[in-house]
DNA sequence: CCAACGGATGTTAGCGCTCACATGGGCGGG
DNA sequence: CCCGCCCATGTGAGCGCTAACATCCGTTGG
């Protein structure tokens, strides 16, 4: 036998390739302790002995390990991001909030999609999601897929949402952020009862829950201004779907406004009015939600609620961190505003 | 002295909270191999020890911790997708569709957005980006800031792109998944021509490249009619670059017909267009690239080329599987197809 | 001139898990 | 009736890193 040189019982494979805290500090003269002080930018390192380490990692081109770390500190240095789409602009503009406020402070963010609102389908994502060691999770709660990602998370995992307007009363047991679409709702109905129209008819997004914020804003300009509230017509996301409530709109004399949930909505709207002959603004004034960055170019110019997702993404991820590290953050997001352009005005002269 | 009761050296916080595989073992009364074997599906369990575990697992409400398996295993199971953009919608589409084909096997899906092209910021944007041990990235190479994120990735790094048509003869050494929208480009402008247009003015989206790939693909039919090109208008991505490309466009009479980089130039094409009181598709065709969800809706509809984003991630993600799996994959994404609207039609009768 | 100090560095343990191997008990065959 | 085999399970090691502590050294003040 040659001795030791036979595989001892737990000689390892060496696994992978990747160059350790361990080669960089034989390469340096130094323990591999002192590399980790290096890396983390730990104080009583002499300058001398930080360049040689700067040095090796150079040249070797270490990279630390995520996981590794992570592993080892119990802190976590990534979020996940669960929402129900990627595509839909509301959507995409909150991500990339928060991954530039999450790459700014050296988090990586991970996305989990919710393909259904299905609650079964929702658990499942939401378990695999909710890792109990890279924990922290956002939830796009705009949607119904959403609300039910919130109630499936484990308890324990830390989670902040972004949700619609956060209503007075509503006791919500996790930290959220929100843009404040009931008043901008209620802003834009004021806006088309002021040019003259009787009343605002609505045409809706999905709601997450049975009273859309949205809605809500909505419904309680129409109060304010005495007027009774037409049915609201419930819409989906797509300008398909508004199209087709554009439709039944269009053939409705009396209908002179209307407000839609999205501008994607607003743009079928108006597809649907000009197939029907009725002119925008001339004959029915439509205003959209959100500003997507086409909705300026659209026939006419959509009037639209301008509303800041990036600077949503970006607190939900600041009261994420906030929840563990200090107590206050500031809101960076701005408040909605209404853009005014081209696809709202006064009622048609006769009633 | 209370003896051992006191810190051992090394005695350590029992830090995170988390139940560990430990916990269910002692609770399902077998050792942690076993709850390890369980939860990777591993034969030889006896089916009560199994279902004994699951109990335990289901009891304590244990999930598996991510980053310690990846350590521990060596193998990764997320990938991290390099863009410059979350929101434009061929960018969106595609992370939906790797995200979709990532979690189907298990894998979590992280995102970097490249904030910009600068070298200086791609490089460090990608060195956090390339976990030596996550590792695996797809680069979204759509754009500049894209391909050069492609060459800042350090060597080793398993590495697969999107990008625009694979062009014949350029070597690119990493794999990588296309949708040939230079064919897609040729297709369109051929179309174009056919319908009786002496030329096809083109606006581009910004190339990654001294090339872009749609941009040959039109100039390759223009050649092969017999029909000198014009020169292509540089544009950008947004609608508010196609409008103002657009108005220079209108104002040339000589133009009639164009073909847009993509959907959202199309949008502010046809905004100038209507403006300038050129009629489409009586005055001007106009021809988009993407077909995103709008385009069917804008005012004329638009006629475009439908790209296949979302199959194009998922190829991209099942390549990255197959370099370290197997060797074969089925490209899944549909081939890039003319969708005829209304936005194109034949020149104005005299010329 | 030596104790006490403190800055720089090394040592030990272990995060939660997987891998390679060791072990034990039930079974069939000689 | 005992051996060898295999299935089920346990044990030992270590993935790359951080935290806590130990140690070593050159100073300084009494």
């Amino acid at each position: 036998m040659t001795g030791h040189s036979t595989r001892l019982p737990g000689g390892r494979r060496p696994r992978t390739g990747s160059i350790s805290i361990r080669d960089v500090a034989r390469a340096a003269g130094v323990s591999y302790q002192t590399v980790s002080r290096v890396i983390n930018g730990h104080a009583s390192v002499r300058e001398s002995t930080r360049q040689a380490v700067l040095a090796a990692i150079r040249e070797l081109g270490y990279r630390p390990s995520r996981a590794a770390r992570t592993l080892a500190s119990g802190r976590t240095s990534s979020v996940t991001v669960l929402t129900s789409n990627t595509t839909r602009y509301g959507y995409a503009a909150t991500l990339q909030g928060i991954e530039e406020a999450g790459r700014a402070a050296g988090f990586s963010v991970g996305i989990f999609v919710l393909d259904s609102a299905e609650p079964a389908a929702v658990r499942a994502t939401v378990e695999v999601a909710s890792d109990p060691i890279e924990g922290a999770v956002i939830v796009l709660a705009y949607d119904l897929a959403g609300v039910r990602a919130l109630q499936a998370l484990p308890a324990g995992v830390p989670v902040v949402a972004a949700v619609e307007a956060s209503a007075a009363g509503a006791h919500r047991p996790y930290p959220h952020a929100w843009l404040d679409d009931r008043a901008a709702a209620a802003h834009a109905t004021r806006y088309l009862l002021d040019l003259g129209h009787e009343t605002v008819h609505y045409l809706s997004i999905p709601s997450s829950t049975k009273t859309s914020d949205r809605t809500a804003g909505w419904r309680r300009a129409l109060d304010e201004a005495g007027v009774p509230a037409p049915a609201p017509l419930p819409g989906g996301w797509t300008p398909r779907s508004g199209y087709q409530a554009g439709r039944q709109l269009a053939a409705d004399e009396r209908v002179t406004a209307v407000l839609c949930g999205n501008d994607d909505l607003a743009l079928g709207v108006l597809c649907a009015m000009r197939e029907a002959g009725r002119a925008v603004p001339g004959d029915v004034s439509v205003v959209g939600f959100d500003d997507a960055p086409q909705s300026a170019f659209f026939a006419p110019a959509l009037t639209t609620v301008r509303l800041d997702f990036a600077g949503l993404g970006r607190d939900c991820f600041h009261l994420l961190r906030a929840r563990f590290d200090h107590g206050e953050i500031a809101a960076t997001a701005s408040p909605p505003e209404l853009i005014v352009r081209a696809s709202a005005g006064p009622p048609p002269a006769s009633g």
